[in-house]
DNA sequence: GCCAACGTTGGC
DNA sequence: GCCAACGTTGGC
């Protein structure tokens, strides 16, 4: 059972937007960086918890827990997706909760614990990212 | 809207 | 296979 933080944009897609999906279930797709796919496609697995996190927005942060409900399949919206050598996947994301609050990117920069996080590092783009069960238990703590 | 960072593309 | 140009990400 691993951990992990995805992104989105809450314009394009939410947490709500999550929410409020039949069986709060949604293919996560259009990544299309090799290094989140490689992550997605060898290494998620069904159960495994993930941190929903809100980027390009007015308070980039964490806003709620989800779960992988399905492992990597291709992704629909890649032309070769139907051929037998598609490039890219998806996997299903399900709603778990919403955070009681959006714990922001400015404040977990503030916290010597998240220090390692790629996501607090300058330039870092990743989309996904595996987190250690250290801090994910942090963050939780400060909710 | 700006722009730094960085991944990808394509000419050579 | 190098590397400059280009496009995208995403914080601010």
């Amino acid at each position: 059972m691993r951990y992990w933080l995805m992104k989105s944009e809450p314009e394009a897609f939410g947490i709500d937007d999550l929410m409020n999906r039949p069986g709060q279930t949604e293919a996560w797709d259009g990544v299309r960086n090799y290094q989140a796919r490689n992550m997605m496609r060898d290494e998620m697995r069904v159960g495994d918890s993930v941190f929903f996190y809100h980027s390009n927005c007015a308070l980039p942060g964490i806003v709620g827990l989800a779960c992988i409900a399905r492992e990597a399949y291709p992704d629909s919206t890649d032309p070769a997706s139907a051929t037998a050598k598609p490039r890219w996947v998806v996997v299903d994301v399900q709603f778990v909760r919403k955070l009681a609050r959006t714990i922001s990117l400015t404040e977990l920069k503030t916290w010597p614990e998240l220090a390692d996080m790629p996501l607090v590092r300058r330039g870092n783009r990743l989309s996904i990212m595996p987190v250690t069960p250290g801090q994910w238990n942090f963050i939780l703590s400060l909710e």
